[in-house]
RNA sequence: GGGACUGUAGCUCAACUGGACAGAGCGACGGUUUCCUAAACCGUAGGUUCCGGGUUCGAUUCCCGGCAGUCCCA
C-alpha cells in the first residue's frame, strides 16, 4: 500500500464522507521534519473552513497504531510530519530490489504512442543543432518504453522539397565522376552549396534549370527519382552512422515524401468541411477565433506545406496505428506551427492525443547556428572531440594508477589468462571503447539534465563536462560500486558486459543516518520515472540520478562497508547492489551507457 | 503591431506544479588519500528569485501591470 492511500485513509477516517481528491506524501524537504511530509490537511481546512491544525491532529490520531509509521508529528501551520518503521523500509528496499526495471509502474501497458524525433534533413551532415531532438527524443522514446508503452520511433526526414532540384542539377554539373561515383553526404552538401549559389544569379537559367529538375522529380521521371532515391539512401547510412553512435534506433524512416500521395486527400476533405478556403490564391484555414492566424495548406502555385504534410502524416498514423497519443519533439520555434495543424487536426475530428515538446534554440557564441554563420559544428566532429577528450583523461588515470603508490588493482586468481585491465594497457581498444562510452554520456547528459525549453549557448567545455554534475560523473559513481560488489563477491569480473550489478544475498537493513537518506532516495525512483514521462522532461530523471548519485558518495565515504562487521556488511553492500540497479536503469533510460570500470 | 517562451548566487542550472530556512554544479577560498576507485568527499563565502501590485495562513511557482532578452507571426 503507498504511502499516500495510507495518508489518504487517515483523512477519510477522520472526517467520513469527504471527498479528497489526491491525497500526497512527498518526500519531506529536510531530514529535520522526518522521513516524508504531507500538506493536504492545510488544503483540506481551507476547503472545509475548518483549522488546519486542528485536522492534523485529527488525521495524526488517525494514523496513530499504523505500524508504518514511527512517529507522526504536526509542525507549524499542519503540516503533517511522518518518519516511518524500519521494518517498512526494509520491505519497501526489498520489494523494490526484487521488481524487474526497479519498480517502474507499466502505465502504458497495452497503449501505443508513436514518437517522432531527430527528423533531420536528407543530403545534409548532422551538426549539433541535431543534438537536442536526437538526444532528448531518444530519452522520451526510452522512457515511455520502460513504463510499458508500445511505442513507435519515426524519423520524420526532411526528404522532400526544392533542395533536391537544386542537388540533382548540381549532382549532374558540378561534381566530378569520382565524386559521383564515391558519393558521399559530405559530397552531396559540397553540390548543393555550390548549385545554390549559382541559382541565385542574376540571369536566372540556373535557377530555371534547377526548377525543372524538380517538376520531373515530382512528376515521377525515372532517372531523377532513382537519383532521388539514391541521395535518401546515403543520407539515411550516414545518419545511421551517428545514430549508432548515440544509440539512437528508430522503427521508421518515413519522410515527408511518404505523405506525398495523401496531402490531396486531406486538402479536399478540408475543403469538404468547409474548414479551407481560398484566400488570394491560396487556400488557408482561418484559426483567428483562437488567436492562430492563419494556416495556409495549399499554396497559390499549388504546392503543400509543412501544415499540409503535418495532417497527411496524422491521418496515415491513426489509420495505421492508431495510438493514443504522438509526441512531436522539436526546437520552440515551430509552437505555433504545431497549435495551428493541432487544432484542425482535432477539427478534422483526431482525438489522438497530440503532444508537441518544444526545446529551445541552439546558439554558438551568441549566434544562431546556421551555415550562414559558419558556425555550424559537425555532430561527428563534436563527438570525435568528446571522444579524444575522455580518451586523453582515461589514458592519464590509467597511466596515473599504474605507478606509484601502490597497486589498485591487486591480481586476481580468478581473472583470465590476458585479460586487460583498466590501468594496465593504456591504448588497447578498450580504451576506445570506454573513451566513447564516456565522451558520448558527456554530450548526451550535459543537454539532458537541462529542462529541454531552455536556450543552450553551446560551449565544447560545458558539453564536454567530465566532472560535477555530469554525466561521467554518474558513470563514475556507478563504476565504483560496481568494483565494490566484485570485491565483495570475491573479485569474479562478470566482465560478459551485464549492465546490472552483481547480485547480493542478505537483507536490507537500514541504520545510520547515511543510509537511511539513500535509501529514501531510492525508493523515489519509479516516481521519478512516472514524473519525467507526464512533463515529457528527461531533465527530472536527470536531476533525480543526480541527487542519488550524491547521496551515494556520501555514504559511500562516510560509512566503511567492506570492512564493516558481517551484518552491517551485508546491509550495505545490499544498498549499494540496489543503487547500482537503479543508477544503470536510469541512465539507460537517457541512453547514457554504464561501464562497469573506469 | 500581435503572440509564445525565458528572467533565480559571479557563470550554468534545480526547486516534484502553492509549502517549512530557495538548492546543486562550475568558478573562488580552506580541508580530506598508509582506508572499499580523489572523475570523489567535507567545509566557508556568495540571493531584493527582473521591478511593482494582487490573491493566500503561505508565492520562485497563480493573477494583473511594467521592464529586459530570445523566437514566431503579419
Amino acid at each position: 500500500m503507498e504511502l499516500s492511500d495510507i495518508v489518504k485513509a487517515a483523512f477519510e477516517e477522520a472526517y467520513p464522507g469527504e471527498d479528497f481528491g489526491g491525497v500526497r506524501v512527498l518526500p519531506a524537504t529536510d531530514p529535520k521534519f522526518g522521513d516524508y511530509q504531507c500538506n493536504d490537511a492545510l488544503k483540506f481546512a481551507k476547503k472545509a473552513h475548518a483549522n488546519p491544525r486542528e485536522v492534523g491532529a485529527k488525521v495524526a490520531e488517525a494514523l496513530k497504531g499504523n505500524d508504518v509509521f514511527e512517529k507522526v508529528e504536526i509542525a507549524g501551520p499542519g503540516f503533517l510530519n511522518l518518519t516511518v518503521s524500519g521494518g517498512w523500509l526494509n520491505s519497501r528496499l526489498s520489494t523494490l530490489d526484487s521488481k524487474p526495471s526497479c519498480g517502474i509502474p507499466q502505465k502504458g501497458a497495452g497503449k501505443k504512442i508513436v514518437i517522432d524525433y531527430s527528423s533531420p534533413n536528407a543530403a545534409k551532415q548532422m551538426h549539433i543543432g541535431h543534438i537536442r531532438s536526437t538526444v532528448i527524443g531518444c530519452a522520451i522514446d526510452r522512457i515511455f518504453r520502460s513504463l510499458g508503452y508500445d511505442v513507435i520511433a519515426d524519423n520524420h526526414l526532411g526528404d522532400w522539397g526544392t533542395q533536391f532540384g537544386i542537388l540533382i542539377k548540381g549532382y549532374r554539373e558540378l561534381l566530378t565522376d569520382e565524386e559521383r561515383e564515391n558519393l558521399t553526404v559530405a559530397n552531396l552538401e559540397k553540390c548543393y552549396v555550390l548549385s545554390a549559389a549559382k541559382a541565385k544569379e542574376e540571369d536566372g537559367v540556373w535557377k530555371d534549370a534547377c526548377r525543372a529538375e524538380l517538376v520531373k522529380l515530382q512528376q515521377g521521371d525515372k532517372d531523377n527519382l532513382a537519383l532521388w532515391k539514391r541521395f535518401i539512401d546515403i543520407s539515411i547510412g550516414e545518419f545511421d552512422r551517428m545514430y549508432a553512435k548515440l544509440g539512437v534506433k528508430f522503427d521508421t524512416y518515413r519522410g515527408e515524401s511518404y505523405y506525398n500521395d495523401t496531402m490531396p486527400g486531406v486538402v479536399a476533405k478540408l475543403q469538404e468541411m468547409g474548414l479551407a478556403v481560398e484566400s488570394e490564391g491560396a487556400l488557408v484555414v482561418n484559426l483567428e477565433a483562437e488567436k492562430l492566424g492563419v494556416a495556409i495548406v495549399r499554396k497559390s502555385d499549388g504546392g503543400y506545406n509543412y501544415t499540409t504534410s503535418d495532417l497527411a502524416c496524422v491521418k496515415t498514423r491513426v489509420e495505421e496505428y492508431d495510438p493514443e497519443r504522438i509526441i512531436y519533439v522539436t526546437d520552440a520555434r515551430q509552437q505555433l506551427h504545431f497549435k495551428q495543424w493541432f487544432s484542425i487536426a482535432a477539427k478534422m475530428g483526431y482525438t489522438t492525443k497530440l503532444v508537441h515538446v518544444p526545446f529551445g534554440l541552439m546558439s554558438y557564441q551568441g549566434k544562431a547556428i546556421s551555415t550562414r554563420e559558419g558556425n555550424l559544428i559537425k555532430l561527428d566532429e563534436l563527438l570525435a572531440e568528446a571522444k579524444r577528450r575522455a580518451l586523453a583523461i582515461v589514458q592519464d588515470r590509467a597511466a596515473s594508477m599504474g605507478k606509484g603508490a601502490g597497486m589498485p588493482y591487486p591480481p586476481r586468481a580468478s581473472e583470465p589468462e590476458g585479460a586487460t585491465r583498466r590501468g594496465e594497457s593504456p591504448s588497447v581498444p578498450a580504451d576506445e571503447t570506454l573513451a566513447e562510452q564516456i565522451g558520448y554520456g558527456a554530450v548526451k547528459y550535459s543537454d539532458l539534465s537541462h529542462d529541454p525549453i531552455t536556450d543552450i549557448d553551446f560551449s565544447w567545455d560545458k558539453a564536454l563536462a567530465l566532472e560535477g554534475n555530469s554525466g561521467p560523473y554518474l558513470q563514475y559513481a556507478y563504476a565504483r560500486v560496481c568494483s565494490l560488489l566484485e570485491k565483495a563477491s570475491g573479485g569474479t569480473d562478470g566482465g560478459s558486459g551485464a549492465p546490472e550489478p552483481l547480485p547480493v544475498d542478505g537483507s536490507f537493513l537500514v541504520a545510520t543516518p547515511a543510509e537511511k537518506r539513500l535509501a529514501l532516495q531510492l525508493l523515489e525512483f519509479p516516481g521519478a520515472v512516472v514524473r519525467a514521462a507526464e512533463a515529457y522532461k528527461p531533465s527530472v530523471l536527470a536531476d533525480y540520478l543526480f541527487q542519488t548519485a550524491q547521496l551515494y558518495s556520501s555514504f559511500y565515504q562516510s560509512s566503511p562497508i567492506l570492512k564493516s562487521e558481517p551484518t552491517v556488511r551485508a546491509a550495505r553492500l545490499k544498498l549499494c547492489s540496489l543503487f547500482g540497479k537503479v543508477l544503470s536503469t536510469g541512465l539507460g533510460l537517457l541512453g547514457i551507457d554504464t561501464p562497469r570500470h573506469i
